[in-house]
DNA sequence: GTACCTGCAAATGTTTTGCAGTACG
DNA sequence: CGTACTGCAAAACATTTGCAGGTAC
C-alpha cells in the first residue's frame, strides 16, 4: 500500500494505522476517542477529553481514555505539554507539526504555538556537540505580553484582564 | 565560608532572605529543608527531598516539605522541570543558572544539563517577534545516545540502569 | 469462538488542607 | 506573648488496575 507522497495521513488515520499495526482492536471507544482528540487544535486534559468524547457517546469510560491517550502518545501522535500548575495538558497538533514551540502568556495564560528554524538548526548542533541525537524537542516560553504592558490589554486574551500584583 | 565582596549569595542565602522579606518565619525546618535542597546538584522529587531532610530532622513532615517547596518555586529559586513519566523533578541549579536546558538521555534517563548562547539570543528574538518578552524558559531534548550506538554503552551511565528509587 | 477491550469501582500515588499544639520573633 | 508554623491524618485529586462481561475479528 503506497501512500501518495503529497497527501500525508491526517492524525486520526495514522492513529488507526498505529492500532492496525500493532494489533489492536478498531473499537468505536477508540474511534471517538480519537476523533475527539484531533477534532480540535486546542490543547487539552484527559478530563475534558473524557467530557467531550461522552458527548459523542455517553458511556465511554474514563479508563479508556486513559488508555487511549496514553496509547496515543507512545505512537508519538499526541503530546503532553505543561507543567503549568494544573494537570498535564495534552497537544493535538504535535503530529503534524511535531517541532513547534510553545508560549506562555503569564499575562492571559494563553499557549500560543510558534516554529523557527533557526531554533531548529541551533538545537540540533547544540545536542550533536554534547554527544547526542536529538529525537525530539520541548520549547516552552513563559512571557509577559507586550500589548498589554502597552495598551493595558492582553490581546490574546479575550476578557479584560486584572493586573497581577507583579510588586 | 566568608562572602567577598564580588560573592553571590548563595541559593539558601537568597532564600533565607525572601522569606525575611516577605515576613516569613524562618524556622528550623524551613531551614533544613532548604539546605538539603541545594545541598545537591542533582535533581530531586518532592518525596526524596523528605527522605534526605528526614536524615538530618526526623520530625520534618511530608507537609512541610511540600509546602517549602513551593515557597521556594514562587520565589523563583527552584524550579519544576520534566514531565518524564513519574512525579515532578525540581532543579536545585535553576537559580545560579537559570538559563540552562535539559538534554534527557533515552538511554539512560540520565539528565545532562547544558547552556548555549546563540539559543538564548535566538529565543528572545523569536519570543519578540511574536510581541511577548521572554521571561522563563523550558527546554529540555530528548536524545539518543551516540555512545550507546556506537559503542554499545552510555557514557553517561555509570553503573547499569538504575531502576527508579523507590523509598 | 476467543482473546482482547471495556466499564466499573477499588486501589494507588501525590499533593493539599483542617486543626490543635508548638515555637519564632 | 501572640500568631504564624508544624505535624498529623484525612481529604482531595489524578491516574492505574483487577475483574466480569461485552465485542471486534
Amino acid at each position: 500500500m503506497t501512500s501518495t507522497p503529497t497527501a500525508p495521513l491526517t492524525p486520526q488515520a495514522r492513529a488507526y494505522e498505529s492500532m492496525r499495526t500493532q494489533g489492536l482492536r478498531l473499537t468505536s471507544q477508540r474511534k471517538t476517542i480519537t476523533e475527539v482528540a484531533f477534532g480540535t487544535r486546542e490543547h487539552f486534559t484527559a478530563e475534558s477529553l473524557l467530557t467531550r468524547s461522552r458527548r459523542r457517546d455517553s458511556k465511554v469510560s474514563r479508563a479508556t481514555v486513559y488508555r487511549t491517550l496514553s496509547f496515543l502518545v507512545r505512537a508519538g501522535l499526541l503530546r503532553q505539554v505543561g507543567i503549568g500548575q494544573s494537570s498535564p495538558l495534552y497537544d493535538p497538533n504535535f503530529a503534524d507539526h511535531p517541532r513547534h514551540g510553545h508560549f506562555v502568556c503569564v499575562d492571559c495564560q494563553k499557549i500560543v504555538e510558534f516554529h523557527d528554524h533557526c531554533l531548529d538548526v541551533r538545537e540540533s548542533i547544540v545536542t550533536k556537540d554534547h554527544g547526542f541525537s536529538p529525537k525530539r524537542v520541548n520549547l516552552q516560553i513563559e512571557a509577559t505580553c507586550d500589548a498589554l504592558r502597552e495598551n493595558g490589554v492582553c490581546p490574546r486574551n479575550s476578557r479584560a484582564v486584572q493586573p497581577k500584583s507583579k510588586k
